[in-house]
DNA sequence: GGTTAGCACTCTCAACTTAAGAGTGCTAAA
DNA sequence: TTTAGCACTCTTAAGTTGAGAGTGCTAACC
């Protein structure tokens, strides 16, 4: 049975509603709110049907219909319209993005709170990878006289710094040392930065080794909490709001699935049907812990490599308008690092 | 009426029950679990007494009874023992410590995570205040042709950093812009360093006044959010757990609660009673929504200013071991603090 | 006089009952 | 093919009830 231009119909003004009130759709319902110019009886038969194709399902035998995670995937990919930001809320977010450019890390934080404000619901960035990017500048700044600060700059803006021990040295020495290490470091990816910085150990058996090896345990460092550290959340109270979270248990269950990463594994593991956004909804995605909940996201480059940028919420999601909100942050973010790199 | 001897063990003996379970105490129970050598009527009666001197209420009439704010007060103060980290737990947290020193800011960060973990409440860590901080050294490095890297480190070891836009200019001159700024802006504190940006910008009309307006802006930057970005919290979550959130309501307003700032805001409004570490309890605390909790904090000092770490739980807390943990905290913080200072 | 046993009384909580309401599926007629 | 009608199912909220826990009071006890 194919779906014909009615049970279509039927299917968005059931979605619709669901998304709508939260709670399981009647035929009455929809009869009574959507101009379908059938009576409620039609709609109940149409929605027998939808049922048996396993769009709708039922909470219990003598309930309204809920849309399926299939029902879900149809609308977003054939049923629903376009959503379209007003004036007014475009405007206000396009000059948030013009205000907040300081540096990467800033901006990409800054855009988690908005995105979060403007949707409700969950908002995350997961930050370009390291291991591709690469260092485009070392420094080494005297801050006492036996410590030294240590600043590095990716490729794509990221600024990280640690105090390191140092022996007295003059201005210049240090000036030297510094010069030594961009040498040898710069322009090379994060993932293999760490083999150089081993050989250039090795000849280096002078008073600066103390320095290279703090500076190698710094990248190290780096790269390796790089998978918690490069995934930014925000709003995860307004989940709460949701009445799906009436429940304290389902409550506790997702801020562990929040805290343990699952959000970030699950986006790279699953794989997205080729829209943009990219939508994953309940059982498509491949984390146990987030198959009740669906993903709108979209990809960022950032010099070499690629973060992602999206939301995470129910599946009972206003997807039109998820969409587009984050198709608009995507844009936006993808003119911005293109500019300022 | 005084709070003589047996009044006193059965006062520690039903805040040290509730504690436990969550549910009002009754006579019955006490007599059973701890050997008073009394009988459960005795125990009505004495209990009777301290609910008229304020220490002990009732949910209804024919409940059992629960600890009061003054209730918790009292053993505060007066009728809880020490408790002592374990031997394992203690050396775990040690070696944790040693661990984690990076800088400043990490260090705050992994401090608040272990301290809620070690705790099960939500920590938080207020850092030292940006006014009376001074600045050791000012930086600017070379990135592209036409942007440098501002970096700016507070005597408190914090480093903040951000990209600015520089016209094009050899190393040498850089080095010299920078002594320039270092020279005028250095060893002053951030509340006072934006007058003398003013001057040094009144008289440098040449070339380099639009990268002084950039550190000027900066520095504003700086002590602007210290408000909020000052504040670290962790272990949320952990609160979920405590069964008087069963209700999602008061989730919602928790929530809430956390993100205003209200923590923050409470501390330094709240006159602690004089202990180390402070403890504040219930109705003690001035800001409305968090009268119905109680924090445990202690301070820290690095360089010339001050922080405090604590933790925010649930009025019924486990007391003892809260300021067991908080002051192990203080203690190591100040110690690692104060050495690489 | 402090302590205790006994007992009537209060209040909560969970289990059960009930009635209203919403929704379905089926049948038969339009 | 559509629709009206109707019996049936299931949920939900509002009582109802009984068990259990706890109290306060009184009177007896040491």
């Amino acid at each position: 049975m194919a779906l014909d231009d009615r049970k279509a119909q039927i299917l968005s003004a059931v979605i619709e509603e669901y998304v709508k009130t939260g709670l399981p759709v009647g035929s009455r319902a929809i009869a009574r709110r959507y101009q379908l110019g059938v009576s409620p009886a039609t709609i109940r038969n149409e929605m027998g049907d939808l049922e048996e194709m396993g769009y709708l399902g039922k909470t219990h035998t003598s309930s309204g219909r809920v849309p399926s995670d299939k029902g879900y995937r149809v609308y977003v990919d054939e049923l629903m319209g376009d959503a379209r930001l007003s004036q007014r809320e475009s405007q206000m977010l396009e000059s948030f993005f013009r205000s907040k450019i300081k540096d990467v890390e800033s901006l990409l934080k800054e855009a988690v709170k908005a995105l979060s404000e403007a949707t409700n619901y969950l908002a995350f960035v997961l930050g370009p990878e390291y291991e591709t990017t690469t260092i485009e500048a070392i420094h080494l700044l005297p801050v006492t006289l036996d410590k030294a600060l240590l600043v590095i700059v990716s490729d794509i803006g990221f600024v990280e710094n640690c105090l390191i021990d140092v022996p007295a040295m003059s201005r210049e020495e240090m000036e030297y040392v510094s010069q030594m290490l961009c040498e040898h470091l710069c322009h090379i990816s994060l993932s293999r930065v760490k083999d150089k910085a081993q050989n250039l150990l090795k000849r280096e058996t002078s008073r600066y080794a103390d320095i290279i090896v703090q500076v190698a345990d710094f990248l190290d460092s780096m790269t390796e909490d790089s998978e918690s550290e490069r995934l930014y959340m925000g709003g995860a109270a307004n989940l709460l709001k949701q009445p799906e979270f009436k429940d304290p248990d389902r409550v506790q269950e997702l801020m562990q699935t929040l805290k343990n990463g699952s959000l970030a594994k699950n986006i790279m593991i699953t794989e997205p049907p080729s829209t943009d956004p990219a939508v994953t909804i309940g059982d498509e995605n491949r984390i146990e812990t987030v198959k009740e909940f669906s993903f709108v996201y979209g990809t960022f480059r950032v010099g070499s490599s690629e973060g992602k940028i999206g939301i995470f919420g129910p599946k009972r999601m206003n997807y039109p308008r998820a969409v587009a909100v984050v198709s608009f942050f995507e844009r936006n973010l993808n003119e911005i690092l293109d500019v300022t790199d």
